[in-house]
DNA sequence: TTAAATTGCCAAAATAATTTACAATGCAAG
DNA sequence: CTTGCATTGTAAATTATTTTGGCAATTTAA
């Protein structure tokens, strides 16, 4: 393992950086109902997190509350924005229209939140290419060029398993920069890649550690 | 944060649970591949994980390898698989038939694991009571007088996120003890509830973090 | 019988994450 | 304007986790 971050700047840690979405949601949610001031303790309330831990993790980043007072959220919000880079959109495409594919295109939760899929692959194209509003299902030898051409960053990625690393493979060799992975593998891929792995069946296993222990009680 | 771990045991590190389901994956995928025996140092290189780490990992559990062999697949797979409760199966129920419930009732990866889901809830029922298959559609309702009557353990929520919560807390009061969330929320649950949250967003959200950096060279 | 491979484990070191504690500041009330 | 309360930001201490190095014990194979 060589050392990486010598660079001068302290490096954030992951775990920081993965609770940032987190505060972004609920910080959404207290502006939608009209509330404009919270601070840290009250935070702390909501998310379950000590209010400390919460100030360490803004303060990674720069000084955003007002002591006395505590943190404006319309400011906070724009300011975690930015820092995570969700103050922009960010062009995705979808590959595999199985049933997972069609759900995930289908999902309307992602282009609120900025990220919009603007190709979708197969290689059963004519099955596919209805419903699909004013997305075009492209062959998957297509993939290289079209993410090129739509400048597209990230990939999402719901072929069966066998098919996902040579997938991934692909999509790196494209250019992207991010993928979101849904197929129950352990993917491969360069490190400057960003991978992101849906995998609910890991859940439940790992969520089954701990309940066996309770369950032996009955 | 008190001390619940003064117990004598040595407490097993959250990331290694996590870990041994991925464990569980690969060595599945070798024995299919009539692999027998695996050492640290080559399973090490699958996972792009330290051969000492992995030899730690699994010395919270016991000792499953033979010194100058490896480990043998077959026997390190059954400890593992009882290690996390997955030797047996698992009753689990959904909630919310939308088109997220429909794609998770449909996929076919969770049965071949042990995680079978017989009961399904929305109250929209009349709506949802076809295509599937031997599961009938109940009344919201009826959450807690199935969930005791069938005795089920794990309920997946899928519903809008503003009944997620309400759900969630139906479920608790109707004794069940591991929560699977897909629904976008910050979820509030007593502590002995194993939850686990699947949140496509947060993950992109968390995602870009890193790929602005990169991005702005372009 | 010997050499090579490999585990299990310990202890040490390194790294990371969390919590504590408090000075500094801002706000509100009088 | 002053006082007292609330709250941030952060340094330092603490706790937790991960990695590393090393080696005796054991197994296999030559």
């Amino acid at each position: 393992m060589q050392n990486n971050k010598t660079i001068t700047q302290v490096e954030v840690p992951e775990v920081v950086v993965q609770r940032l979405p987190i505060y972004v949601r609920i910080l959404s949610q207290l502006l939608e109902s009209h509330i404009e001031i919270i601070s840290s303790h009250q935070l702390g309330e909501l998310l379950q997190i000590t209010p400390a831990q919460i100030r360490k993790d803004l303060s990674y980043f720069g000084r955003f509350g007002k002591q006395g007072r505590g943190y404006n959220i319309q400011f906070l919000l724009d300011e975690l924005r930015q820092i995570l880079g969700i103050d922009r959109a960010w062009k995705a495409c979808l590959i595999g229209l199985g049933r997972l594919g069609r759900a995930i295109i289908n999902y309307p939760g992602f282009s609120p939140e900025g990220f919009e899929i603007v190709a979708a692959f197969d290689n059963n194209v004519a099955q596919y290419n209805s419903n699909l509003g004013t997305i075009t299902v492209q062959s998957m030898d297509e993939i290289a060029h079209t993410v090129k051409e739509k400048n597209i960053s990230i990939g999402i990625v719901a072929v069966p398993s066998n098919q996902a690393q040579s997938v991934i493979d692909t999509l790196v060799e494209s250019g992207i920069t991010g993928i979101l992975n849904y197929a129950p593998i352990a993917p491969f891929a360069p490190k400057h890649i960003v991978m992101r792995n849906i995998d609910p069946v890991l859940s439940l296993q790992s969520m089954t550690f701990y309940m066996k222990e309770n369950d032996e009680i009955n």
